[in-house]
DNA sequence: CGCGGTGTTGAGACCTGTCAAGACGTGTGG
DNA sequence: CCACACGTCTTGACAGGTCTCAACACCGCG
């Protein structure tokens, strides 16, 4: 059931029994939940944090005009709130993008975590870690990146992070997002990315249509993005 | 000497003597640097993690082309790059961008903080989680705010947490980015950074020289900016 | 006193946004 | 099975914010 969630963390540390244990023993309830619902409002006080087991969740900010930036992405073996154990409270709203089911792990049993296995905790904080690297990796982007780049770039590290869960299919995986949905992570209008994407596909390095998305040149889609996946923190460690 | 982080977490939960001594005992050394140099490279293999005791670092990051891209700035009594005891290594140069002083803290002392203390290790989770909801926060400032709205919110959120260490002065605190280095903050040119700033000075919003900033419309700044402090979680709480 | 870094200003180019309309496609109800 | 509706994608014309390039002013410091 959370077998996407061990096979991340055991790609980057080892997981013992009792450990595996603990994490199985923490989930208190399973949910299945439609596209474009709401899970956690911002602000809203919490008790439990998700694990996504399977489908894509979004964390979104909005300004005060109704425009929304979308600060991350979720795929299936996340952590989504995870951060949400020490902070108490989002300071973004978390929402479904795709239909998807989640497991609720009550805040009591993360804190009995970091009390008997101090080491899962290290290895649950390394992934809130791993957020934020990511995060800093979307504020180069955002700032800095060109249109094009911005978009190759979020295809290159969704590629990356979809084939650590064993969600791909050779060069190709299920993209639900909608362009609308791409503009948010991108900081661009709808307009403007549908007019990248044409020019993503006019260069011949990717194919996007019917919600499956075709990395066709990986080499040059990396080299358009500079990507580079070492803030993904891939490697085996010790914590 | 870590007074300043004592002050910052206590403001949050509380700390008790024994993990107060925890936390003095676990710096090794301090030094004083210069401004402008890098106390951390992107991907260097780390030991300790770096308390900031007085000055100003940034987290740098940069692209092909020589831009650059800020990610964090931090202040007397943030822990620098706590997130690279769980990482081994950053993503992001850490530089200094006004002379500074630093005390080094091992990687193994915190560990052992983990295990033998543990809330006090959740209350150092809490911190590293509230630099991701500030990268979370700066994300939607790029992708989204205005040239005015970007600046007029770094500046709200440096009086905050500048005052929350108390290194404000009224409405004024020191403030030694040049306006280039403001422009690798809000994805700018230095260019446009100037106009901009003539702009919230013509607003009679903010004044700045001399490397002294000064807040001349808290409201109104703060509506330019859609400032809004929950992102930095200065509540008081049990973690 | 001169130098280098920083701040300021102007003109023009370019990337991205805005607004609006129509095409497409899929699911629903008649 | 068809008609319709809604969301999504696409396209065009134009506006506007930001960038680029370049020159000059300012100022602290050696």
């Amino acid at each position: 059931m959370i077998e996407a969630q061990l096979l991340r963390l055991r790609r980057r540390d080892v997981v013992s029994a009792a450990e595996e244990a603990a994490l199985r023993g923490a989930v208190r309830e399973v949910r299945e939940i439609a596209a474009d619902a709401c899970l956690v409002r911002e602000g809203q006080p919490l008790k439990d944090s998700i694990l996504l087991l399977d489908g894509w969740l979004a964390r979104s900010k909005g300004l005060a005009n109704g425009v929304r930036q979308i600060t991350a992405l979720h795929i299936c073996g996340d952590f989504a709130d995870l951060h949400g154990f020490t902070l108490g409270y989002l300071d973004h709203d978390l929402v479904t993008v795709a239909p998807s089911r989640i497991a609720l792990v009550p805040h009591d049993r993360l804190q009995a975590i970091t009390e008997k296995f101090p080491h899962l905790g290290r290895l649950l904080w390394f992934t809130t870690n791993v957020d934020a690297a990511t995060h800093r990796e979307w504020s180069l982007s955002l700032g800095r990146r060109s249109a094009n780049g911005r978009i190759a770039h979020l295809f290159c590290e969704l590629f990356v992070r979809l084939a650590l869960v064993e969600r791909t299919r050779g060069d190709s995986f299920d993209f639900p997002l909608t362009q609308d949905e791409i503009s948010c992570c991108v900081g661009l209008t709808s307009v403007h990315v549908n007019r990248t994407l044409q020019e993503l596909r006019r260069q011949g390095l990717i194919q996007l249509e019917r919600r499956e998305l075709t990395i066709l040149d990986h080499g040059r889609l990396r080299q358009v993005a500079e990507f580079d996946p070492a803030y993904l923190y891939l490697e085996k460690r010790k914590i």
